[in-house]
RNA sequence: GAGCCAUUAGCUCAGUCGGUAGAGCACCUGACUUUUAAUCAGGGUGUCGAAGGUUCGAGUCCUUCAUGGCUCACCA
């Protein structure tokens, strides 16, 4: 579509704003402007000056120099109040024309909400007691062209909330706490793992192999390469390529894609902390899992305690640790430990309606009863342990019973929020591990492991004994800020695109 | 992928039994020098998600499609 087309077909309402340019540059103003100096932002002096009296703000004369965006506006004729937000909230101005260049109160009249301006002034309460600038200058920095949302009830459509972000975060303020809170969770986790000594490093996420989880990845190509490529559904096998290298204690927190369903817990990439510790293990690995989450949730808000959609959710260590076949018991009398052929793992399975595939093993039949009768009752923060074999292919297997895993998954409200291991490190069963992956592939499973020479090359050279952890950083994040939807958590959620437009 | 629900002005929402598309905010015109969801007087700015169908007549009933939300499935 030509521009002038779109011109054409403009609503009178948008025309207006439109027009509203010429005028501006008529009166000498560029609706566009330029660098301005703030000394304050909003918050800052409601913090500093809310409590001052009208008495001692006329007597101490503090001039400021504001910038926002126009939030609300009251004309009175010769003189106007409004309200100016930014990153730190809002403060109202107050403007005269006797106090200031007529034009420049001409163009301020002319203002709409949404447009963005400068003020400096000096501080005054009104005779309502509220802290406002009193402008004795005004620059209009950006003119706005498009109409915000109603002030009072906001912007509430979810779909526009998503794809027009920008406007979400502008009309909701606890939208713009939700994404401050997430930076602030994973600077705090940074610098609790920077101060046990990690390493945090950057590992590809464009990779030849897919590997280190069970998911089935975006495949891309590269052109001077001429190779098909992956992006990354998990950093284990790099981080660990890393513990090899002797870099003993490393983490990495990044993207990764996963080419599956999206529901309110799930977005194609998603981000990930993954971390190695050498010479650990599983359960060296879970003392530091629910230290870093306590930390974490301390740090950022406050307290261990966190509401969680109307539930006490206690982040307090130690969280309970728990055997996956001893849920699996409590739950339907079902007892795994006994030892049992596949056949009789598949008949109990078909007993307790349990849905499984005809090529499941034992070991995934258990991850299915664990799945259907305890995996949503997990409220309270609970480290399961003890996964089968057969749907851990890179932990390391349990001394007393080879048929499961020295593994915790660690679930609060019902979802999984992290997950660990003793890593493999002997290369010959690693090996073995991805070639029952492959029989699992050949028989349609297209989300098993491929076979990744380089790494099992990587644990010929020797990888000492490691623990390792995925922690789901979105997750925890819906967890610590009270979202229902991971959308909430994310500042573009993947949506579908959109036909017409 | 399946089920349920939703889609009307820039935004938030009404719209009865099928009978001339409405309100508030925003916006426009005017008044107003301490207002604060400012107030007062006046102004409705629209592809009723799209396309078919039924009907004298469809925002409303039917079908298909699109997009979104929720639930389920898959998954972290």
């Amino acid at each position: 579509m030509s521009e002038t087309v779109q011109e054409q077909e403009l609503s009178e309402l948008l025309q207006i704003r439109r027009d509203k340019l010429d005028e501006l540059r008529e009166l000498g103003i560029d609706p566009f402007g330029k660098k301005f100096e703030r000394t304050h932002q909003a918050g800052e002096l409601v913090g500093q000056f809310g409590e001052k009296t009208k008495e001692e703000l006329e007597a101490s004369v503090v001039e400021v120099s504001i910038a926002g965006r126009i939030m609300q506006k009251r004309g009175m004729g010769k003189a106007s109040f409004a309200h100016i937000q930014d990153l730190t909230g809002k403060i109202q101005i107050y403007v005269r024309e006797d106090e200031m260049d007529a034009a420049k109160y001409k163009a301020f009249d002319m203002l709409d909400l949404g447009d963005i301006v400068g003020v400096r002034g000096t501080l005054f309460k009104t005779k309502t007691g509220e802290l406002s600038v009193r402008a004795k200058e005004l620059e209009v920095l950006t003119k706005s062209l498009y109409p915000l949302p109603e002030k009072f009830h906001g912007l509430k459509d979810v779909e526009l909330r998503y794809r027009q972000r920008y406007v979400d975060l502008i009309m909701n303020p606890e939208v713009r706490q939700t994404f401050i809170t997430r930076s602030k969770i994973i600077q705090s986790m940074r610098r609790y793992l920077d101060g046990l000594g990690f390493l945090e490093v950057e590992t590809p996420t464009l990779h030849a192999i897919a590997g280190g989880a069970t998911a089935r990845p975006f495949i891309t190509h590269h052109n001077a390469l001429d190779m098909q490529m992956y992006m990354r559904i998990a950093i284990e096998l790099h981080l660990k390529r890393l513990i090899v290298g002797g870099l003993e204690k490393v983490y990495e927190i990044g993207r990764v894609y996963r080419n599956e369903g999206v529901s309110t817990r799930h977005n194609p990439e998603f981000t990930m902390l993954e971390l190695y510790e050498a010479y650990a293990d599983y359960e060296d690995i879970m003392r530091l899992t629910e230290n870093v989450i306590a930390h974490v949730a301390e740090e950022v808000g406050g307290s261990a305690t966190v509401m969680y959609q109307g539930a006490e959710i206690d982040l307090k260590p130690p969280f309970r640790r728990a055997h996956m076949v001893d849920l699996i018991r409590d739950a339907v009398g079902v007892d795994f430990r006994a030892e049992m052929s596949d056949e009789e793992a598949h008949r109990l399975a078909k007993e307790h309606k349990v849905p499984v595939e005809p090529s499941h093993t034992f070991g995934h039949i258990v991850n299915a009863f664990y799945e259907k009768f305890v995996e949503h009752t997990l409220i309270q923060p609970t480290f399961v342990y003890g996964h089968p074999t057969a749907i851990s292919p890179l932990a390391k297997k349990n001394e007393a019973d080879p048929r499961f895993t020295d593994r915790f998954e660690l679930f609060i409200v019902g979802r999984e929020h992290a997950n660990a291991f003793t890593e493999l490190n002997d290369p010959i069963d690693q090996k073995q591990r991805f070639e029952a992956q492959l029989v699992e592939r050949e028989q349609g499973n297209d989300e098993a492991h491929m076979m990744d020479h380089d790494f099992i090359r990587a644990l010929e050279y020797g990888m000492p004994p490691t623990g390792g952890l995925g922690i789901g950083i979105d997750r925890l994040i819906m967890l610590l800020t009270d979202a229902p939807s991971i959308r909430d958590v994310l500042l573009f959620p993947h949506m579908r695109a959109r036909g017409a437009e």
